[in-house]
DNA sequence: TCTATTAATGTAGCATGCTACATAAAAGAG
DNA sequence: CTCTTTTATGTAGCATGCTACATTAATAGA
């Protein structure tokens, strides 16, 4: 056993550590980093229908998450949502002009902390470290 | 980009997927992992004075994120709390007798998630995964 | 068609993380 | 020795995750 403990304890020591550093990084926005995903996700789909469902499966949290951040985001304007006619159980979710604003400064906050999350690794280090993490994730996959 | 985007955000899915399996396992015990590793912790330390500050240190996380964990354990039985004499500042927090029931599940349930984890993975890779996470940590040390 | 099931979303309530502000006690400065 | 600062803890309020239960709409089966 290391000085951190288990790989488990170790994950999620370095998670909230990364999540603390990025949401002060993005406090001058107005939103936290996951909000800032959903805005990312949406951004790539620009032109493709997408639902709370598809959100809530891309990110691979329970449809009760997904609520409270689409609504965080509305109500922040950033996001609109409607009702789809063709199958109204479906809740299309669209975003709103005002996030055209705040779309390059997030690419750039992602490479930011991207590059220091790997500071001191070099290519083959990077490597090696996405194809473990990789490798444990499909552990969980139930 | 790997099809699960950058490694910040690889490390807090697999995060999430560790946290909800465990926590779903240790359901019968009527405590959740954060919970455990206190314990644990207590458990590691007995003999010795142990305070509020010494477990907000030790895991990392701030003082109110402390006082609603041992708030919690104390509510199960688990703890017991009370002022320093010396210093009356601080929180003493000890074991109850209740928690000596769980400590060999807990033991027992770490070991299994871990390997679980693992999988997969031979004695080089994890050696190297940890490696690799220890310095990541190390770039979010502040 | 009518009913039963499945699918998508909503709400309540909790755990763990945070920041910001408050309080009380100890330590340091003069 | 008093006054200021530091240290440890407390509380309020929020974000993101969850489970459990409820609702509504579409689909499938009889």
């Amino acid at each position: 056993m290391g000085k951190h403990g288990d790989v488990g304890y170790l994950i999620g020591l370095i998670n909230n550590k990364i999540k603390k550093k990025a949401n002060y990084e993005l406090e001058n926005h107005g939103i936290t980093v996951k909000q800032g995903r959903f805005l990312g996700y949406l951004h790539d789909r620009e032109g493709l229908v997408t639902t709370q469902k598809d959100l809530q499966a891309y990110f691979e949290i329970t449809h009760p998450t997904t609520v409270g951040i689409i609504k965080r985001l509305e109500q922040k304007e950033l996001i609109t949502t409607r009702t789809d006619d063709g199958d109204r159980r479906m809740k299309i979710v669209e975003l709103a002009p005002k996030e055209k604003a705040i779309h390059k400064d997030m690419k750039f906050f992602r490479e930011k902390m991207e590059t220091l999350l790997m500071e001191g690794l070099n290519k083959q280090e990077k490597e090696e470290l996405v194809r473990l993490l990789e490798k444990v994730y499909e552990n969980f996959k139930d």
